[in-house]
DNA sequence: TATATTTGCATAGCAAGCTATATTGTGAAA
DNA sequence: TTTCACAATATAGCTTGCTATGCAAATATA
């Protein structure tokens, strides 16, 4: 069969990339003042909730590669955000600690992504919200696996 | 209130950067045998649509920045997938043509990417499809308001 | 113990997004 | 007609993602 019939608005990754990148520029606008990125909040939420993680620790957690994990902590400890400390028992690994700024950054990102959260999702039933959350981590596992 | 429940699993703006992420590299792992990448895919969407379109119409009709557009084009070009002519009537103006290769990518590309999209949304019945083009249409909605 | 493999991180180089700014052509206004 | 504002595109420079590759330390194997 000849394919007329594919458009863009009916294609789920054209939609999902669109999204995305709306969401990127919501989110950047209210960060920004508080010296936070797209990049980097994803880690601070991950040591928001425990410091001292590797490096090795924060990948796997958060789904980026490694390279691309160990260029954005270079970043943020030029930016103050983190410091690396050498591991006591292996001298390959790398521990990633909150500086004190960062520690006082949590309340007010959270806040600012729990607006843009709240935006996104506006004139949604809480249902609604429940099942586009279901859905993500849905297709999250299907193009996961492997 | 203090916010210790944010977590970034159920926060809609992890979970729509993730799932991008995830698409990304499933889509680009099967287009690049074609010469095609994520960029550069939804131009040709819009060029197998309607050819000698302008930038400035590409960049309202994808929704980058003109920036953007103008650097993704300088690749196309580069790539020998894309021509740009000035404009008859106005010198300001570069229409954008496909080149012969490019026409003939189509069919299979958007193969390519139906699999992607199949493969997304596997386990998920018509309706919970439907459901979540339409929620992200939703979205999408939101966060361009202004 | 000596070598080989694996593991953890860093670096190089590219794509694709962004903002800010420069350049050039058009069209309107003085 | 000259100037001024606007429009279309290009360029500079950054972030964030990727793959590929290098290197040093730890571990396993011969």
């Amino acid at each position: 069969m000849t394919q007329t019939k594919f458009s863009r608005a009916h294609s789920e990754g054209y939609q999902v990339n669109h999204m995305a990148r709306l969401f990127i520029r919501a989110i950047q606008d209210r960060i920004k003042p508080l010296g936070l990125s797209t990049g980097t909040f994803p880690v601070m939420l991950a040591l928001w909730e425990k410091e001292g993680q590797t490096q090795r620790e924060l990948v796997r957690e958060l789904g980026v590669e490694q390279a691309t994990m160990a260029n954005t902590l270079s970043r943020m400890e030029r930016d103050g955000l983190v410091i690396r400390r050498a591991h006591e028992a292996d001298a390959r690994v790398q521990t990633v600690w909150l500086t004190e700024r960062a520690r006082g950054l949590r309340d007010p990102a959270i806040e600012e992504a729990t607006e843009v959260n709240d935006l996104a999702t506006q004139g949604m039933s809480d249902q609604e919200r429940a099942d586009f959350t279901a859905l993500m981590a849905k297709v999250v596992a299907n193009l996961s696996e492997t």
